[in-house]
DNA sequence: TTGATAATGAAAATCGTTTTCAATAAGGAG
DNA sequence: CTCCTTATTGAAAACGATTTTCATTATCAA
């Protein structure tokens, strides 16, 4: 029965043990809950998606294990405003390079990948501007927009 | 001797009988401490500098005056990822539009002011296209660059 | 199978920020 | 100017997300 060895090992084992790090039930558990969802889940949000599959798993295992895929560049990290951080899988299959909307009205929080052409001339520019005029050299960006969305709108309209 | 009376009286009176707000002590003080600087204080550094002058002044009249002037847009507030908000006049005499480079190896945050016939560009057209697509209308943005200042990186180098 | 040690979990600590509540003071009316 | 209403204040306590502590457990290379 070749193929079937590797059911169950998903994309992201290879990135640990390149680490020295080790892939525990903890782990795979936070991931596998990160690359289910497209939304903006917090700690406590995972805490409870895994602690249905694995009860014994706590919240400071969570705040680890997310700190360590961040460092990875595994997990972007984002503040909404909401006063908890928020977590999203920066790669894989189902994501891409995306920035967000975040309506001041209801805190919903949209994913915003078009214009990215626009976006990557900008970003070309800044980078070799920046990096001439400042001395710095440009890692990462983030890019949020603050407004109203629809429903909030008509709300406010009424 | 025409011209003395409004001496002590800055820019910012107005907007608070606008608003209905009273002009108080610890406020004027706050608006003073942060029209001095153009680096991004935090409340407490904000009540340290009042508390020089002003030593009754506490810090939660701080972070109340601080959420306040917020409110009113006379104040950004920031999170450039050391846990605590840092905030920064967004009008007067000096302050001009501008962004934020942010030093992931030493903390440093860098005003950037340039390239902003560019980004109104890029704005300008997502602006449009996401008001159509998202029925989404901007309000304000955010826009950050994280990466490795001058000194970070020959320090990175060595 | 075994040992070194990375990783875990429960509880306590941390720390920026918010809430509570009685006392104070801004500023309009008279 | 004086009085009165009430917005504002300050000290202390509460809050809540995140971090630290430390004894126990589990990973995985040998
Ligand atoms: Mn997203
Ligand atoms: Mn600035
Ligand atoms: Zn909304
Ligand atoms: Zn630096």
């Amino acid at each position: 029965m070749p193929g079937r060895r590797n059911v169950g090992s998903p994309w992201w084992h290879g990135r640990f043990r390149g680490g020295g790090y080790r892939l525990t039930v903890p782990r795979q558990a936070i991931l596998n809950v990160l690359s289910r969802t497209s939304r903006h889940l917090s700690a406590e949000d995972i805490y409870l998606e895994v602690h249905k599959v694995h009860p014994h798993v706590g919240l400071t295992t969570v705040y680890r294990t997310l700190e360590l895929l961040a460092e990875m560049g595994m997990i972007f990290k984002f503040d909404f405003g909401d006063g908890r951080a928020r977590y999203e899988l920066s790669e894989g299959p189902k994501s891409a390079h995306h920035h967000h909307l975040i309506c001041t009205g209801c805190r919903r929080v949209i994913d915003y990948s078009g214009f990215m052409d626009e976006e990557l001339e900008f970003l070309k520019r800044a980078e070799k501007g920046l990096a001439k005029k400042y001395d710095f050299e440009i890692k990462s960006h983030l890019i949020q927009f603050y407004g109203l969305c629809d429903k909030c709108r008509k709300k406010k309209a009424a």
